[in-house]
Parts: structure tokens; C-alpha cells; sequence
DNA sequence: GCTTGAATGAAACGAACGTTTGACTTAATC
DNA sequence: GATTAAGTCAAACGTTCGTTTCATTCAAGC
């Protein structure tokens, strides 16, 4: 394999280092050293640490979201009413599957977006994301008639949070390396049940 | 009030910061210039940042295992086979107060324990955490016996994930101060009965 | 061959960090 | 009144941080 350019070297390195110590927690040096750059690399190919942050977001997330689309686009072509169980798939599917494949590293760095106080942690995500979302909720309230938008806005949050939690502490326990494969196919069954049963809960009485 | 010790205080502004900005976004000299005492005043009642914050986590935590452990024993106490419902609601009940609490400072300071990477993190929660996980974890296994350990221990962190992340980001839209109460005692009737489901979803087939 | 512009390199910048020091204040004990 | 210990204070410690500067390298265009 050639070399790739520096730019995706930092890239990589910075995408294992923010997820492993956090943005703080993780220094440029230490960024340009694992990457085999120099010092100044990081300013000269991003700008900032701030925007190399956001790079490296967006490199992660933007599969995700693809995959989320094109997935709700393959359902509503088969049915215009899709089950709340394959809204489900099709939403938390893409979050776990994108979370697994870089061995839990991407949970932790989607953690790092939502729980980051900093004020840099704002711009991180895109306009692609929201805009992915808003149609979720809209099938969402098609299927679920009963559930009102802040109780459904409340749900959809739940789905980021568990499938988030869940391959963060996976990881957390199993140190070493990835979490094994088997464990990771039935996390996800596990999700989606866990998930499609929330999801269609009856909505508390007022 | 007579003015609390400098040692209340500085508990009281690290507990602060450190939800607002997280344990590394947070200085000792923000922590000791928020509480009127002097910048050594940390090292001396606490030894360390590190240590000062186990302390600020072990204040928080602590009324939340104890209502929590009050919960499950009155419901034991009540009947030997709770049911789903009652032991959701005895467990995120707390869970959800106790971070609606604090004005989501706490939910803030909970996610920063479980999202941390720093090694520092890893002693910031006590063994009476785990016991009372571990009882209720015994708990739900009498009450949905068809679900494995497994699966089960993959629902209880799914309880925490979404009480945590949904005080988190209700804090997050509504900037200036605390959510409504309107809105927080709705959120709640939406995690128990979210959660409820959830939990007792069937378990998918192998 | 010379020029140009992108890319990299070594070195230093000022600022902020956690921690430590040693003198000073205060109040209780003998 | 001297002694002791706890607590507070200003000041400095050495380190690390993100960023910037400027010289150098190198391949392509003329």
C-alpha cells in the first residue's frame, strides 16, 4: 500500500486519539507523532485543532448518515407505512454497525460530540445529520399516531444514547481489543428488540 | 446562612465546573476563583484535581444508590416479585431526580464519568454503585427469566443511557437555566414508560 | 536552469496548566 | 505569653499546551 498523504495520516491518528482520550485529552504533539508528521502539519493541512476535530467528524459520521438514508429511502420504496420494527433497523443499524466497525472507537468519539461541553463541540456535526433525522421523526409519527413530537423527539434521542452507551462500555470491559464478533451481532439483535419495544411503548397517561 | 467552609464550597464550584466544562475543561484556579478560596486551598483539603473530583462524584452519587437501595427494598419489602414496571421506576426514578436535581448539572457530571477517557476515571465511582446495580440486576432476572444475563445486563446500561443523554440534551436546547418542571415530570412519565417496554421487550431469537 | 508554490522541517512563542513552597494569620492549649 | 496546629495566602515552580515563524525541500511549469 502507498503511503497515504499526510493529511489522512493525521486524520487516522487523530480520529484514534480523540476517541481514545477525548479532544482535551488529546494533544496535537501526540496527534503528529502517532502520524509520523510534523508539528506544524496540523495547522497548515486544518487550521486549528478545533477544525481537525471537525474533519474528523465528519469523516465518521457522514457514512453513517448515508447509510441511515438510503436505508429509510429502500423502505419507504417497498411501503409508504413502515413498521415501527423496521424504522428500528433501519435507524439504529447504521449507529451500531458504523460504532463497530472501528472496534468501538466511533462510539466513543459520538460520545465524546454529545457529552463534550466545550463550545467547539457545537460545530461538529453537520446540517446532513439533522436533516436525516427530521425524516426518521416524520416516519416515526406516521407509524406511531399516538406518541406526541416531544415524547417522540424524547425516544429518538433514547436510541442515540443506547446504542452509544452500549458499545462504549463493551469496549470499556474488554480491553484489550474489539469486543468479539459474536458478542457484537447479538449486541445488535439485542438493541433492535430492546429499541423496537421502546419505540412502540404505549404513551403514559397525561 | 452562615458562609459554609472553604472546603463545602469548593466541593460546591468544582461540582459546577466540572459538569459544565468537564473534568479537564475545568482549572483548579476557575474551581478556586468560583469559590472565593485561594488557589491552594486544593491541594491542601483534597491533595490533588483528581481527587477533589472522586469527591464531587461521591457527593453526587451517593443519594442516588441510597434512594435507589430505599426503592427496591420497600418494593421486596412489599412483594417477593416485583414487576417490570415498579423495578424500572425504582431504578431510573432516582436516576432521574437525582440528575433533574441538580439543574442537569448532574446528568452533565454522569455522562462525563462514563465517557472519560482518562484514567482518572476509573476510581470516580464507589463498590456501593456496583451492589446496588448488582441486586437490581437479580432482581430484573426474576422477573423476565427468558432474557439472558447478557441481554440483561445490555438493558440496565440501556436505563442509564437514556436518562442520562435525555437530561443532557434537555439542558442543551434550553440554554439559560433549568428545564421546565412541566417538561421534566413529563420526561420522566416518558422514561418509565419507554423503559418499561424496552425492559420487557421479548428477547430476539438467537 | 530558473521560478513558483505546495509541503515539510526545526525551533520558538506566550499562555495556561497542576502542583509546591514558605511565610503569615488565627485560635485553641498549656 | 509561649506553643502548637490548622488554615490561608501570594508567589513561583517546571511542564505542556496550541500556535506561529521562517528556513528548507522538492517536484512541476516555463
Amino acid at each position: 500500500m502507498a503511503t497515504p498523504d499526510t493529511r489522512t495520516q493525521i486524520l487516522d491518528a487523530a480520529e484514534r486519539l480523540f476517541a481514545e482520550h477525548g479532544y482535551r485529552g488529546t494533544s496535537v504533539r501526540a496527534i503528529t507523532t502517532l502520524a509520523g508528521a510534523n508539528l506544524a502539519a496540523v495547522g497548515y493541512h486544518f487550521g486549528s485543532k478545533a477544525e481537525l476535530m471537525t474533519a474528523v467528524v465528519r469523516r465518521v459520521v457522514e457514512p453513517i448518515n448515508a447509510a441511515q438514508r438510503a436505508g429509510l429511502d429502500a423502505l419507504l420504496a417497498r411501503t409508504s407505512r413502515p413498521s415501527v420494527g423496521e424504522l428500528v433497523e433501519a435507524f439504529a443499524g447504521p449507529l451500531f454497525d458504523g460504532m463497530s466497525a472501528g472496534g468501538a472507537r466511533t462510539s466513543r468519539l459520538i460520545m465524546t460530540i454529545l457529552s463534550d461541553p466545550a463550545e467547539e463541540a457545537r460545530g461538529w456535526t453537520g446540517p446532513a445529520e439533522e436533516a436525516v433525522r427530521e425524516e426518521f421523526f416524520a416516519a416515526f409519527a406516521r407509524a406511531l399516531p399516538g406518541v406526541s413530537p416531544g415524547e417522540l423527539a424524547f425516544r429518538m434521542r433514547g436510541i442515540v444514547a443506547v446504542t452509544a452507551v452500549d458499545r462504549l462500555e463493551v469496549h470499556q470491559q474488554s480491553v484489550p481489543g474489539c469486543a468479539s464478533p459474536e458478542q457484537g451481532a447479538a449486541a445488535r439483535r439485542w438493541a433492535v428488540a430492546f429499541l423496537t419495544a421502546a419505540m412502540s411503548a404505549p404513551p403514559p397517561p397525561a
